[in-house]
DNA sequence: GATATCGTGAAGCAGAGCCGAACGATCCCT
DNA sequence: AGGGATCGTTCGGCTCTGCTTCACGATATC
């Protein structure tokens, strides 16, 4: 009889080339990844793999069995979901994992509405870059990432993995009330000004750059952080100004200007989980409490 | 990770009911059996079995579960045939429950066609009524089922188990040419005369009993008996009538005069394999023999 | 109320499957 | 060309899984 356990690490190998790195992926040790793989070709008895140089890459037969591994894998997932849609109440941990702007404004309020309808569920937030968020999903490190996407910016689709959309975030320019460029009424007015921003190996850094150059402004960027609430403070103290997601500003900007940009780009907040996972009870509980305080959200206007 | 085997296990004891059934049928002790379901409750976090008198019986998160093996280890057979599908040579052992008329017949020229084109596949072919077949199928001792449906008897559909026609086979009035029946020109002739026949408790001997009656013959069945070749050395001896099958009695009925009987019925012959191993190659070969040894039998005319 | 049959639990044992260390092969960089 | 990094595999040793056997209590059956 196959091993689930043995096709799982079939499919983690397949997903990431190496040896070593489906070992890291699973908390094995690359030998242990090893005598799996060639137990599994005992078990199956065709070659799943060959060698190619130094590396091991996965025969025809063995991309065959990678592909029916991630199904079956999917497929144990859903049987999970359906197996904890007939317990009565939710129960268990729910691992999230998200960026800042999300952690401070959009999680707490979901937390609240979740643990009125559900006190048993648990739910653990960990922060992480987009990257190693999906990764982690993968991986059952998380069961849920919050994601965004920036316009024009798509993000590419990644397999074994089922999104749903949750909020449109306006990206609105903040703007001291203090300073030299307080009274700003738009990016026509701050081609010399400072600004604060994330760094460009970060989604809202690069956007922010080339959405600037676009309107032919090279951006100073004084302050490069991906601290979001650093940089509201840098604007409400004067020293910068920023483009900064509405959850954040309508907090943390209140002593700042807020000015729509042209076109009113937004980000797209969405929740990811592994395909399995979808029909989950406490992963659809989370979702619709996400759903519902961004709903709560989007109905009070920023700044107020 | 959950376990196949354990899946497995769940699924025959859903299947059959009792600890001690699922234990033979998977050729393990009871106590595995329980110890099984017991560490899957464990690993799911949920009841899936609960008492009800000294019986076991499942939970509805139980029968959830199970169901969802069941479509698991279809998938893993998919997966298997697949793999093999990968092979450039067929090679292994078929194992093929069948009734005597069939094996008389129809499987040594589809063995002969087999083995020109995989010399390497083997068969294995096992005499079985039709229950045992089933059975034994579901339990993997066998792989292919050759089973037959009397006109008006439709076999209930089972479950997990895919189905193909094969071969339309005539039921034929056989009558000697010597004794008291000789010259006999249909059943009108014959309320009078022995019969054999095989006993009412497998389809053929219920069908031909209410064929006869249908006719307003109550058959006095001297030779009850399921072989068939010894119902045709009746026949041709002059000691009975029979209804036999055009199969055998193309070849061992050639003394005999054979006679169509009134609207032709026919006895259909189909093959039946589990779901996940239709798309099996060295399945898909065995079907194509028997289904090409078939269409060469019905282009010789019966008695020929 | 005797007896068969149900499922479960404890003890013991064989084997599965992990890790760590050592190894050879290959690639890469200088 | 050659040293070092990285690749995958193998071996010894150990732990833990998971089987069987045997014994037991509970339930149904006659």
């Amino acid at each position: 009889m196959l091993h689930l356990a043995r096709l799982r690490t079939l499919h983690e190998f397949a997903r990431l080339g190496t040896v070593h790195e489906a070992a890291r992926s699973l908390a094995y040790s690359p030998s242990a990844v090893s005598q799996q793989l060639t137990q599994l070709e005992r078990d199956v008895g065709i070659a799943l793999t060959e060698k190619a140089g130094r590396r091991l890459v996965l025969t025809a037969a063995g991309r065959v069995l990678a592909q029916h591994a991630r199904t079956l894998l999917e497929d144990v997932e859903r049987a999970e979901a359906d197996l904890a849609a007939t317990k009565p109440v939710l129960s268990g941990v729910l691992r999230v994992a998200s960026f800042q702007s999300v952690m401070l404004s959009l999680i707490p309020p979901a937390l609240t509405i979740l643990f009125e309808r559900h006190p048993e569920l648990q739910v653990e937030v960990h922060q992480r870059e987009a990257e190693a968020a999906y990764a982690g999903l993968l991986t059952h490190e998380f069961d849920l990432v919050l994601g965004e996407e920036y316009p024009g910016l798509d993000e590419r689709h990644r397999a074994g993995v089922q999104r749903e959309a949750l909020l449109e975030d306006p990206l609105l320019l903040a703007i001291p009330r203090e300073g030299s460029w307080a009274g700003a009424r738009g990016l026509e007015d701050l081609s010399e000004a400072n600004w604060t921003a994330d760094p460009d190996t970060v989604l809202p850094g690069i956007w922010v750059r080339s959405r600037l150059r676009a309107q032919g402004i090279e951006p100073r960027v004084r302050f490069e952080t991906i601290d979001l609430l650093l940089q509201a403070h840098l604007v409400r103290s004067g020293h910068a100004v920023a483009i900064i997601p509405g959850l954040v500003a309508r907090e943390h900007l209140t002593g700042a200007d807020l000015l729509e940009l042209t076109d009113s780009p937004h980000r797209r907040l969405h929740t990811a989980v592994r395909t399995g996972r979808s029909a989950d009870p406490a992963t659809r509980a989370l979702r619709s409490a996400l759903a519902e305080a961004a709903g709560a959200l989007e109905a009070v206007p920023p700044g107020s």
